[in-house]
DNA sequence: GGGAAAAGTTTGATCGATCAAATTCTGAGT
DNA sequence: ACTCAGAATTTGATCGATCAAACTTTTCCC
């Protein structure tokens, strides 16, 4: 295998200087027209594809952001990181960045590897995912300056947001109490809603939209909520509770598919098969059973982060100052997405 | 933000040469002990580390694995090649080696971006998942001779196997053998098979495990066999069908969960909560829902795709030639994991 | 046509590390 | 003490690109 060709090799065949083929991959707005065409002619001709790691020397950026692999995907749902790690890897080639992959099992883990990555110069920004209260990543990377972004909210500090902190995240208030609202809409007279213990941002938030939903309809919300551990067989039980419950609800969100799904099982074993039930994620597991789903817009995050961090059209990561002007983060809004909930059984359409 | 630390900061707090402390990091062995201490003092003071891309250029390695990230996860068995990823880049890092990744949305998609990678020194080595008859990857990365391993066999080339090809795969002949026999050693006479369209490396030999499975204890496979593409609707249609023949199923082996989990539903939906189903690949979805399934090594896959490409114990990425003695390809035995497959309810353990 | 500004191109230095070769230090053997 | 091999360390060159500044050519206007 022949060596590959520098931009010297590139330059004497197109009998111009280095710089000059250097420009006309970086501002070729400054060379002549004829000599761009000569040297692009050259380039394609010798097939020339600049050293990644020389350029990364000399310009002291590595155009590439860090991400850590979450260790143990939590079950039914992971296929919501992983669907937005695919839309993230995407986006950021277009725009010339690449993502790299790391793996941590706890926080301390992940900061150490980090600050690996960063001192080594391999990584140039971060993307953080599971936020949670007081979450020491952040206020390292806050601290040593490193530029980063985060998919999930710095939950707690609403009142005192710290414009250093750049985030996406999405409405999972906003999302819950439109499917809630759907169900009402529906017919629905008593929408019970299954979460997760109260603590975790997300869950908190979910379960807000869930009860606000209600209140705007002046109804209560009293015996209509069970909080457990996300599992299936959790879901399963807490529906089985609310079934035999003697305000029977008739209809059921929850605040994630595995809940849903256990839901659902709970609800046709005793011959409620049309009860309707709406997760949330909209994971494949919904998708295959044809469970009704809360979707993450995982596009719209992905994009918001490399927005927030590379700025509306730019190409490599900026220095925080750049851009005190712009908003500091984004709250998108999901969306509903309706299947046939009524029975398990689905028709062809309906397979992954 | 103080520049980062170089070699040279380093040697004139060590008071040795920049070549020195090279040496401490690369060939400790040849530096005399008392040197060595100190220097590694002064790294230690000044938190120094090497800059990659420096080292990269220089040593014309990237130390990098570049990674395809499949565009739309196929469904439930989606976490399989993330609990891969995960498991692959945790033992890259351990032995030096960072895991890039890339998407494509077709076969020819990923070989201009693997040239990409390859020409620009990104990546030193490519891992391929999911390989078919004839893959297009597979001649192109042989004929440019970039190192490269799959994971997953050259399907159709058994006879004449090209030692230039690096391998690992999971016998799932053996596992789903495996998995009717211990259907049949406790006790079940008739055990079904719901497979996918012939046509599919994977899909035909664990078709093969199952029909050899029967054989070998003189039973006829008959009609127990059905072939569908893979989704829980029809998972659970061929288990209707199935459960409705004349030579009704006492237990059903599946190509994967996402079938398995369509039988269940079949099953129990006519008041078999008892038959016993086994699925394949042992995702979050059959754990939460207590199917008994076939479990791939992914550690060991890992592990088997790195000693191919860096040897055993080494560190960066071989030519080759540097090994023609050694096995080109590692097939691993999977493992049934058994669970109470026999209701769909679960007790709290189960739950994820 | 003269001259200055703008446009286009080239040259030399540099990013931070490692390689290859040269140099200095050590210790054993006589 | 003297030599010399081998160990330990240092020096100069280099990887392939971009930056900064110098240089050359073109353009424009009076």
């Amino acid at each position: 295998m022949a060596q590959l060709p520098t931009v010297e090799d590139v330059a004497r065949v197109a009998n111009v200087s280095r710089q000059t083929v250097s420009n006309v991959l970086n501002s070729p707005e400054i060379v002549k027209e004829a000599t761009r065409t000569r040297v692009l002619a050259a380039i394609g001709e010798l097939g020339y594809r600049p050293h990644a790691s020389a350029r990364r020397l000399r310009t002291q950026k590595s155009s590439t952001i860090g991400i850590r692999l979450e260790p143990v995907r939590n079950g039914i749902s992971g296929s919501v990181l992983d669907t937005f790690l695919h839309a993230l890897t995407e986006q950021a080639d277009r725009r010339g960045m690449r993502v790299l992959l790391f793996t941590a099992d706890d926080a301390a883990a992940e900061i150490e590897q980090i600050r690996r990555l960063r001192d080594g110069a391999d990584v140039d920004a971060f993307v953080l995912t599971s936020t949670s209260y007081q979450d020491a990543r952040v206020e390292w990377l806050i601290e040593n300056n490193v530029p980063f972004a985060t998919f999930g909210r710095p939950w707690g500090t609403e009142d005192n947001p710290d414009p250093r902190h750049l985030w996406v995240d999405v409405d999972g208030r906003a999302g819950v109490s439109e499917a809630t609202r759907h169900l009402l809409d529906g017919g629905a007279q008593a929408v019970a809603y299954i979460g997760w213990p109260s603590g975790s941002g997300a869950g908190d938030d979910r379960h807000r939209g869930w009860r606000e939903a209600l209140e705007e309809r002046g109804l209560a919300s009293g015996d209509l909520h069970v909080a457990v551990e996300d599992s299936v067989a959790n879901g399963r039980a807490a529906a089985e509770q609310l079934l035999s419950s003697a305000r029977r609800p008739d209809a059921i969100v929850c605040a994630s598919d595995t809940l849903a799904l256990g839901a659902r099982l709970a609800a046709s074993a005793v011959g409620l098969d049309d009860l309707p039930i709406i997760g949330f994620d909209n994971t494949p597991v919904a998708e295959a059973v044809g469970l009704s789903s809360i979707s993450q817009p995982l596009e719209g995050v992905a994009a918001g982060v490399l927005e927030l961090l590379l700025g509306p059209t730019g190409n490599s990561v900026r220095t925080r100052g750049e851009f005190s002007e712009e908003p500091t983060n984004r709250l998108l809004a999901p969306r509903l997405v309706e299947r046939r909930s009524t029975h398990l059984a689905l028709d062809e359409n309906t397979g992954l």
